[in-house]
DNA sequence: CAATAATAGTTCAACCATGAACAATAATCA
DNA sequence: TGATTATTGTTCATGGTTGAACTATTATTG
């Protein structure tokens, strides 16, 4: 019936990251009720730890390292701004530009938040010893490479 | 400024899984990008790799599989019926189940679309050897399984 | 058997993300 | 300098995903 010879199930890469696909997406649901006691979204949480990472980001610059286009960005923060978690302020030198950063507030929910992240990573991980999760990182970051043409 | 001491870029597990991540979401992308000339979504491959693999399956089953909601199997179908991609039939046993499978197009179709895939995946995972993902490959199911509770 | 609970699938409104078109500003270059 | 091009952020229409409420059917149980 079907020509089986090279079904792309039979080949360990692909077979493989069928895996790390599925456990992405477990982890991100996952996330997302971890996340709701704190009244945040995963994609809130990212924007977050951006910024406290590289305080003063532009809106241009936060979307390319969150890998979203501009429009999600100008969606995401109003919300984040109301709540005051982060505040934006005009580029001086260029008006074109809005300079992000964490508010004292913003912070705050954000370590509570990571704590809640860490525990759940901690969870999913924890099967694995160190070194095997330095391996499958610098694996990832050769995929992520790999992609960007 | 900060307490740093047990911030979670420091833990190996933490920082070793946003690569995973992120490397996840490139991937998706690039399938989109993929599958366009099929005019497929990923979503839509996702299902017909599962009906390949399993005909006859519920679309509760389905919905478990793909870890998604019922409803978003309801609102999937139909463009797929449309196509000739899928049939859907009533179990002549119990009627309130739906029985899926793959029409001759869906399957020709899905063959086309797994080459491209199989090529990404080639692409990103080249840099690793088939012992490094078949590790990276069963950690991954390790991490589904924790996450299930 | 009748009443109740459980299950499969659908509908619907709400929310997110996307990309194209646009306005404002800055950079280039002729 | 003046004209063109590029960049930043916003708006908006579109399409995708979700979960709660609903219908139809089957299972359970008293």
């Amino acid at each position: 019936m079907n020509n089986n010879q090279d079904l792309p199930w039979d080949n360990p890469r692909f077979r493989n990251w069928v895996a790390v696909a599925k456990a992405c997406h477990s982890m991100e649901r996952a996330l997302a009720s971890a996340l709701q006691p704190h009244d945040l979204k995963p994609a809130q949480l990212d924007v977050l730890m951006n910024l406290y990472r590289h305080p003063g980001m532009s809106q241009h610059d936060l979307a390319r390292k969150l890998l979203v286009g501009r429009s999600n960005i100008t969606m995401l923060l109003p919300q984040l701004e109301k709540r005051s978690l982060v505040s934006r302020e005009a580029d001086a030198k260029d008006r074109r530009i809005m300079r992000l950063m964490l508010t004292g507030d913003g912070e705050a929910l954000l370590m509570r938040a990571l704590k809640a992240y860490g525990a759940l990573i901690e969870k999913a991980m924890s099967a694995s010893t160190p070194e095997q999760c330095d391996l499958i990182g610098a694996h990832m970051l050769r995929v992520a490479d790999a992609l960007k043409e």
